[in-house]
DNA sequence: AATCTTATGTTATATTATTACAAACAACAA
DNA sequence: TTGTTGTTTGTAATAATATAACATAAGATT
Protein backbone atom coordinates (compact mmCIF):
# COMPACT_ATOMS: atom_id res chain seq x y z
CA UNK A 1 0.00 0.00 0.00
CA UNK A 2 1.51 3.43 -0.85
CA UNK A 3 1.62 6.44 1.13
CA UNK A 4 -1.61 8.08 -0.26
CA UNK A 5 -3.63 5.17 0.31
CA UNK A 6 -2.22 4.45 3.64
CA UNK A 7 -3.15 7.95 4.86
CA UNK A 8 -6.90 7.78 2.74
CA UNK A 9 -7.39 4.44 5.02
CA UNK A 10 -6.09 6.38 8.52
CA UNK A 11 -8.51 9.42 7.31
CA UNK A 12 -11.51 7.38 6.74
CA UNK A 13 -11.16 5.12 9.88
CA UNK A 14 -10.84 8.57 12.04
CA UNK A 15 -14.31 9.66 10.16
CA UNK A 16 -15.84 6.43 11.17
CA UNK A 17 -14.99 6.76 14.38
CA UNK A 18 -15.68 9.80 14.62
CA UNK A 19 -18.97 9.65 13.56
CA UNK A 20 -19.62 6.08 15.39
CA UNK A 21 -18.76 8.01 18.56
CA UNK A 22 -15.95 5.84 19.56
CA UNK A 23 -11.88 6.38 20.03
CA UNK A 24 -8.89 5.98 17.66
CA UNK A 25 -6.47 6.28 19.68
CA UNK A 26 -2.62 6.63 18.97
CA UNK A 27 -2.82 2.15 19.85
CA UNK A 28 -5.48 2.04 17.69
CA UNK A 29 -4.43 4.01 14.94
CA UNK A 30 -0.57 2.48 15.23
CA UNK A 31 -2.00 -1.01 14.57
CA UNK A 32 -4.02 -0.13 12.33
CA UNK A 33 -1.53 1.45 10.34
CA UNK A 34 1.12 -1.66 10.54
CA UNK A 35 -1.75 -3.99 8.93
CA UNK A 36 -2.12 -1.51 6.48
CA UNK A 37 1.24 -1.06 5.42
CA UNK A 38 2.35 -4.40 5.64
CA UNK A 39 1.62 -7.32 2.47
CA UNK A 40 0.79 -9.73 4.47
CA UNK A 41 -1.26 -10.39 7.56
CA UNK A 42 0.57 -10.25 10.66
CA UNK A 43 0.00 -12.29 13.67
CA UNK A 44 -0.32 -10.22 17.07
CA UNK A 45 2.93 -10.89 18.20
CA UNK A 46 4.51 -9.57 14.79
CA UNK A 47 2.78 -6.73 15.45
CA UNK A 48 3.52 -6.67 18.98
CA UNK A 49 7.51 -6.25 17.44
CA UNK A 50 6.77 -3.94 15.52
CA UNK A 51 5.12 -1.74 18.07
CA UNK A 52 8.31 -1.57 19.99
CA UNK A 53 9.50 1.55 17.74
CA UNK A 54 6.42 3.21 18.81
CA UNK A 55 5.26 2.71 21.79
CA UNK A 56 7.66 2.12 25.06
CA UNK A 57 7.25 -1.22 26.72
CA UNK A 58 3.80 -2.98 24.71
CA UNK A 59 2.92 -5.69 26.07
CA UNK A 60 0.23 -8.58 24.34
CA UNK A 61 -2.49 -7.08 25.68
CA UNK A 62 -1.72 -3.63 24.29
CA UNK A 63 -2.21 -5.43 20.88
CA UNK A 64 -5.07 -7.33 21.42
CA UNK A 65 -7.11 -4.52 23.03
CA UNK A 66 -6.32 -2.73 20.31
CA UNK A 67 -7.17 -5.16 17.93
CA UNK A 68 -10.21 -6.38 19.46
CA UNK A 69 -11.36 -2.72 18.70
CA UNK A 70 -10.37 -2.93 15.68
CA UNK A 71 -12.02 -5.72 14.87
CA UNK A 72 -15.11 -4.60 16.56
CA UNK A 73 -15.18 -1.43 14.59
CA UNK A 74 -14.76 -3.60 11.12
CA UNK A 75 -11.72 -1.94 10.64
CA UNK A 76 -9.78 -5.06 10.56
CA UNK A 77 -9.87 -8.66 9.97
CA UNK A 78 -9.24 -11.77 11.60
CA UNK A 79 -8.27 -14.88 9.98
CA UNK A 80 -8.78 -17.72 11.64
CA UNK A 81 -6.54 -19.81 10.04
CA UNK A 82 -3.42 -18.19 10.25
CA UNK A 83 -4.41 -17.00 13.76
CA UNK A 84 -3.78 -13.39 11.81
CA UNK A 85 -5.02 -10.26 10.99
CA UNK A 86 -5.33 -7.95 7.69
CA UNK A 87 -6.70 -4.35 7.24
CA UNK A 88 -10.05 -4.30 5.91
CA UNK A 89 -10.79 -3.61 2.30
CA UNK A 90 -13.77 -2.19 2.62
CA UNK A 91 -14.57 -0.81 6.05
CA UNK A 92 -17.60 1.28 5.82
CA UNK A 93 -20.33 -1.29 6.44
CA UNK A 94 -20.47 -4.38 7.41
CA UNK A 95 -19.98 -7.42 5.19
CA UNK A 96 -19.32 -10.96 4.67
CA UNK A 97 -16.10 -11.18 2.85
CA UNK A 98 -14.04 -14.41 1.44
CA UNK A 99 -10.41 -14.45 1.75
CA UNK A 100 -7.85 -16.32 -0.49
CA UNK A 101 -4.94 -17.64 0.98
CA UNK A 102 -2.02 -18.47 -0.65
CA UNK A 103 0.27 -21.33 0.95
CA UNK A 104 2.69 -21.18 -1.63
CA UNK A 105 3.35 -16.54 -1.34
CA UNK A 106 1.13 -16.13 1.83
CA UNK A 107 -0.91 -13.17 -0.40
CA UNK A 108 -4.36 -13.01 0.67
CA UNK A 109 -7.18 -11.30 -1.10
CA UNK A 110 -10.22 -10.48 0.45
CA UNK A 111 -12.85 -10.67 -2.06
CA UNK A 112 -16.81 -9.89 -1.88
CA UNK A 113 -18.60 -12.43 -4.01
CA UNK A 114 -22.44 -11.82 -4.68
CA UNK A 115 -22.92 -15.24 -5.43
CA UNK A 116 -21.69 -16.52 -2.11
CA UNK A 117 -23.24 -13.94 -0.84
CA UNK A 118 -26.31 -15.31 -2.05
CA UNK A 119 -25.88 -18.66 -0.94
CA UNK A 120 -24.92 -17.52 2.73
CA UNK A 121 -28.50 -15.76 2.90
CA UNK A 122 -29.86 -18.78 1.60
CA UNK A 123 -28.28 -21.28 3.66
CA UNK A 124 -29.33 -18.77 6.90
CA UNK A 125 -32.84 -18.82 5.71
CA UNK A 126 -33.03 -22.82 5.28
CA UNK A 127 -31.43 -23.69 8.76
CA UNK A 128 -33.21 -20.51 10.48
CA UNK A 129 -29.53 -19.70 11.46
CA UNK A 130 -28.81 -15.86 12.63
CA UNK A 131 -24.99 -15.43 11.26
CA UNK A 132 -22.96 -13.12 13.18
CA UNK A 133 -19.58 -13.79 12.31
CA UNK A 134 -19.20 -15.56 9.23
CA UNK A 135 -15.56 -17.07 8.82
CA UNK A 136 -15.08 -17.63 5.56
CA UNK A 137 -11.27 -18.95 4.31
CA UNK A 138 -10.11 -20.65 1.30
CA UNK A 139 -6.34 -21.68 1.87
CA UNK A 140 -4.73 -22.88 -1.79
CA UNK A 141 -2.70 -21.34 -4.77
CA UNK A 142 -3.66 -18.16 -5.86
CA UNK A 143 -3.27 -18.10 -9.96
CA UNK A 144 -0.06 -15.90 -9.87
CA UNK A 145 1.57 -19.31 -7.92
CA UNK A 146 -0.09 -21.80 -10.38
CA UNK A 147 1.30 -19.96 -13.31
CA UNK A 148 4.38 -20.09 -11.54
CA UNK A 149 4.16 -23.88 -11.20
CA UNK A 150 3.08 -24.73 -14.73
CA UNK A 151 6.24 -23.02 -15.89
CA UNK B 1 -24.49 -39.94 18.64
CA UNK B 2 -25.82 -43.93 20.10
CA UNK B 3 -23.52 -46.83 20.26
CA UNK B 4 -25.12 -48.04 17.24
CA UNK B 5 -23.99 -45.16 15.02
CA UNK B 6 -20.75 -45.09 16.65
CA UNK B 7 -19.99 -48.52 15.83
CA UNK B 8 -20.93 -47.53 12.33
CA UNK B 9 -18.76 -44.42 12.17
CA UNK B 10 -15.41 -46.61 13.58
CA UNK B 11 -16.57 -49.61 11.16
CA UNK B 12 -16.56 -46.86 8.34
CA UNK B 13 -13.51 -45.73 9.42
CA UNK B 14 -11.80 -49.00 9.47
CA UNK B 15 -12.41 -50.01 6.20
CA UNK B 16 -11.46 -46.62 4.65
CA UNK B 17 -8.65 -47.04 6.21
CA UNK B 18 -8.07 -50.30 5.11
CA UNK B 19 -8.89 -49.55 1.58
CA UNK B 20 -6.06 -46.46 1.38
CA UNK B 21 -3.51 -48.76 3.04
CA UNK B 22 -3.10 -46.56 5.81
CA UNK B 23 -3.24 -47.97 9.81
CA UNK B 24 -6.09 -46.67 12.09
CA UNK B 25 -3.93 -47.52 15.07
CA UNK B 26 -5.73 -47.54 18.53
CA UNK B 27 -4.97 -44.09 19.48
CA UNK B 28 -6.02 -42.94 16.31
CA UNK B 29 -9.56 -44.63 17.09
CA UNK B 30 -9.71 -43.56 20.70
CA UNK B 31 -9.36 -39.91 19.63
CA UNK B 32 -11.94 -40.62 16.65
CA UNK B 33 -14.32 -42.30 19.04
CA UNK B 34 -13.61 -39.92 21.52
CA UNK B 35 -14.69 -37.20 18.82
CA UNK B 36 -17.87 -39.10 18.07
CA UNK B 37 -19.32 -39.55 21.47
CA UNK B 38 -18.70 -36.03 22.24
CA UNK B 39 -22.13 -34.03 21.70
CA UNK B 40 -19.87 -30.61 20.84
CA UNK B 41 -16.49 -29.84 19.60
CA UNK B 42 -13.56 -30.94 21.94
CA UNK B 43 -10.47 -28.98 21.90
CA UNK B 44 -6.97 -30.42 22.05
CA UNK B 45 -6.45 -30.95 25.58
CA UNK B 46 -10.18 -31.49 26.26
CA UNK B 47 -9.57 -34.61 23.99
CA UNK B 48 -5.35 -35.29 26.33
CA UNK B 49 -7.45 -35.28 29.39
CA UNK B 50 -10.27 -38.25 28.01
CA UNK B 51 -7.45 -40.17 26.81
CA UNK B 52 -6.27 -40.57 30.16
CA UNK B 53 -8.81 -42.63 31.07
CA UNK B 54 -7.45 -44.74 28.18
CA UNK B 55 -3.96 -44.39 27.57
CA UNK B 56 -1.41 -44.08 30.16
CA UNK B 57 0.63 -41.05 30.04
CA UNK B 58 -1.26 -39.27 26.57
CA UNK B 59 1.24 -35.96 25.79
CA UNK B 60 0.26 -33.47 23.58
CA UNK B 61 1.83 -34.53 20.77
CA UNK B 62 -0.13 -38.26 21.16
CA UNK B 63 -3.48 -36.10 20.51
CA UNK B 64 -2.01 -33.75 17.95
CA UNK B 65 -0.24 -36.70 15.86
CA UNK B 66 -3.81 -38.64 15.81
CA UNK B 67 -5.71 -35.52 15.12
CA UNK B 68 -3.32 -34.91 12.09
CA UNK B 69 -3.83 -38.44 10.83
CA UNK B 70 -7.80 -37.93 10.92
CA UNK B 71 -7.73 -34.51 9.39
CA UNK B 72 -5.59 -36.09 6.60
CA UNK B 73 -7.89 -39.00 6.21
CA UNK B 74 -11.21 -36.47 6.25
CA UNK B 75 -12.37 -38.57 9.39
CA UNK B 76 -12.06 -35.38 11.52
CA UNK B 77 -12.87 -31.57 11.15
CA UNK B 78 -11.13 -28.42 12.43
CA UNK B 79 -13.19 -25.83 13.70
CA UNK B 80 -10.61 -22.93 13.19
CA UNK B 81 -12.95 -20.42 14.92
CA UNK B 82 -13.38 -22.49 18.27
CA UNK B 83 -9.52 -24.00 18.38
CA UNK B 84 -11.41 -27.49 18.06
CA UNK B 85 -12.39 -30.62 16.22
CA UNK B 86 -15.20 -32.91 15.50
CA UNK B 87 -15.92 -35.99 13.84
CA UNK B 88 -16.76 -35.46 10.08
CA UNK B 89 -20.53 -36.35 9.20
CA UNK B 90 -19.58 -37.77 5.59
CA UNK B 91 -16.06 -38.88 5.71
CA UNK B 92 -16.40 -40.98 2.42
CA UNK B 93 -15.67 -38.39 -0.09
CA UNK B 94 -13.68 -35.19 0.26
CA UNK B 95 -16.37 -32.25 0.52
CA UNK B 96 -16.55 -28.41 1.31
CA UNK B 97 -18.78 -28.15 4.28
CA UNK B 98 -19.97 -25.14 6.43
CA UNK B 99 -20.42 -25.21 10.07
CA UNK B 100 -23.59 -23.68 11.72
CA UNK B 101 -21.49 -22.83 15.23
CA UNK B 102 -24.18 -21.78 17.71
CA UNK B 103 -22.71 -19.32 20.38
CA UNK B 104 -25.47 -19.87 22.63
CA UNK B 105 -25.98 -23.37 22.81
CA UNK B 106 -22.44 -25.01 21.71
CA UNK B 107 -24.55 -26.89 19.06
CA UNK B 108 -22.48 -27.52 15.72
CA UNK B 109 -24.11 -28.28 12.46
CA UNK B 110 -22.30 -29.56 9.88
CA UNK B 111 -23.96 -29.12 6.40
CA UNK B 112 -22.97 -29.32 2.70
CA UNK B 113 -25.13 -26.86 0.82
CA UNK B 114 -25.29 -27.30 -3.05
CA UNK B 115 -25.83 -23.74 -3.41
CA UNK B 116 -22.42 -22.68 -1.46
CA UNK B 117 -20.55 -25.13 -3.58
CA UNK B 118 -21.67 -23.79 -6.87
CA UNK B 119 -20.72 -20.03 -5.38
CA UNK B 120 -17.45 -21.79 -4.26
CA UNK B 121 -16.74 -23.29 -7.74
CA UNK B 122 -17.66 -19.96 -9.18
CA UNK B 123 -15.52 -18.09 -7.57
CA UNK B 124 -12.22 -20.48 -7.38
CA UNK B 125 -13.31 -20.03 -11.38
CA UNK B 126 -13.53 -16.70 -11.51
CA UNK B 127 -9.92 -15.94 -9.56
CA UNK B 128 -8.26 -18.40 -10.72
CA UNK B 129 -7.52 -19.96 -7.51
CA UNK B 130 -7.23 -23.53 -6.53
CA UNK B 131 -9.10 -24.41 -3.37
CA UNK B 132 -7.36 -27.15 -1.25
CA UNK B 133 -8.77 -26.38 1.97
CA UNK B 134 -12.08 -24.50 2.31
CA UNK B 135 -12.60 -23.45 5.87
CA UNK B 136 -16.63 -22.02 6.17
CA UNK B 137 -17.47 -21.24 9.80
CA UNK B 138 -20.93 -19.05 10.15
CA UNK B 139 -21.09 -18.24 14.34
CA UNK B 140 -24.35 -17.08 15.44
CA UNK B 141 -27.52 -18.06 16.65
CA UNK B 142 -29.22 -21.58 15.83
CA UNK B 143 -33.14 -21.62 15.06
CA UNK B 144 -34.07 -23.53 18.42
CA UNK B 145 -32.00 -20.75 20.35
CA UNK B 146 -33.88 -17.92 18.11
CA UNK B 147 -36.91 -18.98 19.22
CA UNK B 148 -35.91 -19.64 22.97
CA UNK B 149 -34.62 -15.83 23.10
CA UNK B 150 -38.00 -14.66 21.70
CA UNK B 151 -39.81 -16.88 24.52
C1' DA C 1 17.00 -62.02 10.62
C1' DA C 2 18.16 -57.52 8.51
C1' DT C 3 16.40 -53.48 6.94
C1' DC C 4 13.32 -49.78 6.23
C1' DT C 5 9.44 -47.09 7.27
C1' DT C 6 5.90 -45.63 10.23
C1' DA C 7 4.18 -44.80 14.75
C1' DT C 8 4.83 -43.75 19.58
C1' DG C 9 7.15 -41.99 24.09
C1' DT C 10 9.06 -38.17 26.32
C1' DT C 11 10.80 -33.71 27.46
C1' DA C 12 10.98 -29.28 26.45
C1' DT C 13 9.56 -25.16 24.33
C1' DA C 14 7.17 -22.04 21.02
C1' DT C 15 3.12 -19.45 19.93
C1' DT C 16 -1.28 -17.41 20.75
C1' DA C 17 -4.37 -15.29 24.02
C1' DT C 18 -6.40 -13.93 28.54
C1' DT C 19 -6.86 -12.57 33.57
C1' DA C 20 -6.42 -9.44 37.14
C1' DC C 21 -5.58 -5.30 39.21
C1' DA C 22 -3.65 -0.68 39.39
C1' DA C 23 -2.87 3.84 37.28
C1' DA C 24 -3.93 7.37 33.91
C1' DC C 25 -6.94 9.79 31.12
C1' DA C 26 -11.23 11.72 29.00
C1' DA C 27 -16.00 13.25 29.38
C1' DC C 28 -19.19 15.57 31.80
C1' DA C 29 -22.10 17.31 35.67
C1' DA C 30 -22.31 20.02 39.86
C1' DT D 1 -12.89 24.22 38.93
C1' DT D 2 -13.62 20.13 41.16
C1' DG D 3 -15.65 15.76 41.69
C1' DT D 4 -17.38 11.78 39.59
C1' DT D 5 -17.81 8.30 36.22
C1' DG D 6 -16.55 5.45 32.55
C1' DT D 7 -12.92 4.26 29.34
C1' DT D 8 -8.25 3.35 28.18
C1' DT D 9 -3.67 1.99 29.30
C1' DG D 10 0.33 -0.21 32.18
C1' DT D 11 2.10 -4.25 34.07
C1' DA D 12 2.85 -8.87 35.71
C1' DA D 13 1.47 -13.23 35.58
C1' DT D 14 -0.52 -17.16 33.52
C1' DA D 15 -3.65 -19.92 30.53
C1' DA D 16 -4.49 -22.31 26.24
C1' DT D 17 -2.98 -24.03 21.90
C1' DA D 18 0.60 -26.18 19.19
C1' DT D 19 5.24 -27.80 17.71
C1' DA D 20 10.28 -29.38 17.86
C1' DA D 21 13.58 -32.69 18.67
C1' DC D 22 15.25 -36.95 19.58
C1' DA D 23 14.89 -41.63 21.38
C1' DT D 24 12.38 -46.09 21.28
C1' DA D 25 9.14 -49.40 19.49
C1' DA D 26 6.34 -51.66 16.25
C1' DG D 27 5.04 -53.12 11.58
C1' DA D 28 6.16 -54.14 6.82
C1' DT D 29 9.44 -55.84 3.39
C1' DT D 30 13.25 -58.28 1.69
Amino acid sequence: MDDKTLSQVLERAESLCRERGVRLTEQRKTVLRLLSMSDKPLSAYELLDRMRGVFKNPAPPTVYRALDFLLEQGLVHKLESLHAYVGCAHPEHPHASQFLICDDCGEVAEVEDPGMDKSLNALRKTFGFRTKRPVMELLGTCAQCIAKQDK
